[in-house]
DNA sequence: TTGCGTGCAAAGGTTTTGCATGGCA
DNA sequence: TGCCATGCAAAACCTTTGCACGCAA
């Protein structure tokens, strides 16, 4: 992956640590340009785009669509937290909007399963599971 | 759902037309207007936009989001495909575009699994799977 | 010093919105 | 007739790109 060299610039530097600052927390390329701001910091939007793309070819980050509203996500993958590579599943409630970050053994399992059984391989960062959450289903009965 | 009255213009008809012609194949936005002018008719983007919206809330169309790099595509929902005994999940392939039907029991254990320890009930007819199918997969390698 | 990274601004594309007009029921 | 849908254009957005300058190694 990282083929080129890689400068240490304080941009890089500060990117990486707002992403290290919520663990498994996504984040859209405008709200880490606020995060800059919010600490008296200053990046270009071009900045964050260039270095979140190599930061994803290297492996360090994680590239979401999960808001058909607002733009691509990013997420640091925290080595120690995350098992088998880092990726976790969403699931989006259609009644409230809620996102749901779910680590899960059998959705793992069924990852497997399809990619042995049926030759799928699927992707985590696209694929969001749609349906009720329980505050909700709770509220319909 | 549909709760405005709806009314059947020229406009809408041949959007759901075009939509039917190739079943299970996704449209982006910019294609249904380039069908309209094949055909030697006349759409505005604004008005597919807003009917396919109407379209996606009324289940009659659903809305995903296969290629990064260009926008939201739209496809036809088939209600021969769907029918109401067995479950069936949706695998759309990243690369070609295919989409495959799957009735899978692990699919429908994982369903159970997620209703019954996390709370949340999942809607297979708006969940889909992406990733690699078999034929993609083999070609990359 | 060398060449990669950055910022700025402009361009690219997709999607939304405001407003006047047109058309269905 | 009363609304709703449409078209047009402009705006809003997200993201990429070109170019000159700055900075890490």
């Amino acid at each position: 992956m990282a083929e080129k060299t890689q400068y240490k610039t304080r941009q890089r530097e500060e990117l990486l640590t707002c992403l290290r600052e919520k663990p498994g927390r996504h984040f859209t390329a405008a709200e880490l340009c606020a995060c800059f701001r919010e600490k008296g910091r200053t990046i270009s939007a071009a900045t964050v785009y260039r270095q979140l793309e190599r930061m994803v070819d290297d492996g360090l980050v994680n590239k979401y669509f999960i808001d058909e509203n607002s733009g691509a996500c990013f997420a640091y993958i925290d080595p120690a937290e995350h098992w088998g590579g880092g990726v976790c599943y969403h699931c989006r409630c259609e009644c409230c909007g809620k996102l749901i970050h779910m680590e899960c053994h059998e959705i793992e399992a069924l990852q497997s399963h399809l990619l042995a059984e049926h030759g799928f391989s699927v992707d985590p960062r696209r694929t969001v599971f749609y349906g009720l959450c329980a505050d909700c289903r709770e509220a319909e009965a």
